[in-house]
DNA sequence: CTGTTAGCGCGTTCAC
DNA sequence: GTGAACGCGCTAACAG
């Protein structure tokens, strides 16, 4: 029984006009309880389903959702989008997914490979949402789009996300409550986006309060080899006033600088005090577990569905909806043994609630 | 400038045809010089793209591939879905993504969805191949459909996969020659999944080989609380003859495991070594590293991908196509005190070639 | 080489 | 309450 089944197929088997059968389906006009009874029995038997092409075709809107981010490969991505899929899901929508693979230029390929499948909305992180070409292309046509993890300056573009720079702030802050005086920056792959950015100002921001000298961010491609990383880490960390911790801006990039600064010999913490920033779940299951910032990935993926359907459905005006985030201690950090205070290890500190 | 840019209004505004335009952006025709010159200049000014939409519903084809995967929040399918994505790119395709979250009956569900937007073709990944009614129906509507991780007995079913009872088997000898004897075998979530099943049998089979009793699976859920998983264990662990060994039927649920042992007091591996499968990154970035199997899951992707290309559009017969493991050596299998011979550490042995 | 035309599957006016 | 007819954007078959 292969797929010729259409509505004209549903119609004669039931004995009555396309028209009918299409409102019987849809509830879109009232009909008679006995038309209505045998439609649904033709349906069934002809296990007829309703193309969403022709659907589409007439409507000019699809029950999808477009989805752009760099890398499926990083969790915090791939958390996301599966609170998108999930969110999606209970609106009878599904994701039309796409990734750039951190390649410049594909953001606006796959934006417009998107824009032709008449996607109800789009969903995406990109590199840099301040100047941002695709962007503004897509509200030139008014396609109606939602960031996530990007902190757009720009007002009017809506965004889920954290205050990345508040975050970092807070994480500093207790590192150096912990007795840490110098503490490294180590950025990731893609060190260029807006949230890498502001995760570094935070920082600077928290060490300058503190009267202390912010460090060049150094820049390490995240999951690379462990090897590389020890090299890369070793001049910083065998010179003449080595750092006691590390504030990586991922948490990718923490566990494999922990792997790293273990091989170099250093312990960790009780020679080196490393954080990052995420809160993937792995985090939490490694030991000694990684102190964190921990970001509601998921639940920012659900919001954003909810957001871009809020806008699509209730003309709802763009916005930028933050999240709170929360301090996860680990065994990675530990106050200095030349601690100026010992810091209160226990301490959860959230953000203030958006 | 809104979209109401179609193939009409390029041709009105390139004075000719609409025919003339589809040619022109198709090729599916010789066009002269002159004309084309004005369409190509024509689409551009307007910034015209051909609806995804209308071609469907004329050709009754998308540029789509429908893709059913338990959850994106295990690094493995996060893997193999960027693996499709990449290689769907490739061929001008996007994915359309759905994810059952483990909820039974949500196969169906979504293969339906995803059948009634005229997809290409199905990648899926599901929880038993063998006996599965939503296989069955695209089977009988002759939808082309290639099956990941799954290791259908059915033939005629494609698949891309590892022999997941090989690799078990070389794994558990590996630990066998450690001199382990009591090794645990510890199956995640899911544990009625076809390949959990071939897993287990690897193992059980090595085992009985080496005239060793297998244990009874110990199921537990991965990634849950690590607590919860010590108190799971600690019961087989502080029995009278505890074993040496755990082998973990996945990752994710091995690098939890080490957690827990450590929790409760256990060193890994000098107490209790622990193995995985599958073959993560981050099994590679934690310390000690993770003995796994390593499994090529992004590959794995970009091989069903083409497997279902050359279904589609070369009328390729369905095949299984089994992808070569490698044991990975990892810090946390070491060999027992009590070793009857010493184990080279060093080794990696890989399945045969394809 | 190019234009005209007929649908693809569906929702939606209009009449009735 | 129901049916006939049109058109959404596009490709393909056929004329010219």
């Amino acid at each position: 029984m292969p797929r010729i089944v259409t509505i004209r197929t549903v119609a004669e088997r039931a004995g009555c006009s396309i028209a009918t059968v299409s409102r019987v389906i849809n509830r879109s006009a009232p009909t008679s309880a006995a038309v209505d009874a045998r439609v649904r029995a033709a349906v069934a038997e002809l296990g007829f389903r309703p193309s969403e092409i022709g659907r589409a075709l007439k409507t000019l809107r699809t029950r999808t959702l477009g989805v752009v981010i760099p890398s499926l490969t990083n969790p915090v991505f791939a958390a996301s989008v599966a609170g998108m899929q999930s969110a999606a899901r209970e609106r009878q929508h599904t994701l039309l997914l796409t990734a750039t693979d951190y390649e410049p230029g594909a953001e606006a390929e796959l934006v417009e490979t998107l824009v032709a499948q008449n996607v109800a909305g789009l969903i995406l992180t990109v590199a840099d949402a301040a100047e941002n070409a695709t962007l503004d292309l897509l509200d030139a046509e008014d396609i109606p789009y939602v960031l996530v993890h990007n902190e757009p300056p720009h007002p009017g573009r809506a965004a889920v996300c954290v205050d990345n720079a508040a975050a970092t702030f807070a994480l500093t802050e207790t590192m150096i409550a912990a007795g840490h005086r110098r503490i490294a920056y180590l950025a990731g792959r893609f060190a260029t986006s807006d949230r890498a950015r502001r995760r570094h100002e935070g920082y600077r921001a928290a060490m300058e309060k503190a009267g202390l000298e912010p460090e060049v961010p150094l820049e390490l491609d995240y999951l690379g080899d462990a090897p590389s990383h020890a090299e890369a880490l070793a001049g910083l960390f065998r010179a003449g006033a080595p750092p006691t911790a590390a504030l990586c801006s991922n948490d990718l990039l923490a566990l494999s600088v922990v792997g790293a600064l273990r091989t170099l010999g250093f312990r960790v913490p009780d020679d080196v005090s490393v954080a990052g920033f995420d809160g993937i779940a792995l985090g939490g299951a490694v030991h000694p577990t990684l102190a964190t910032v921990d970001t509601p990935t998921r639940l920012m993926g659900e919001r954003a569905v909810a957001l871009l359907f809020a806008m699509i459905n209730e003309g709802a005006a763009p916005r930028v909806e933050h999240l709170p985030f929360t301090l996860r201690p680990g065994g990675t950090l530990a106050p200095t043994a030349r601690a100026d205070q010992p810091a209160s290890q226990g301490d959860r500190i959230t953000s203030s609630p958006p």
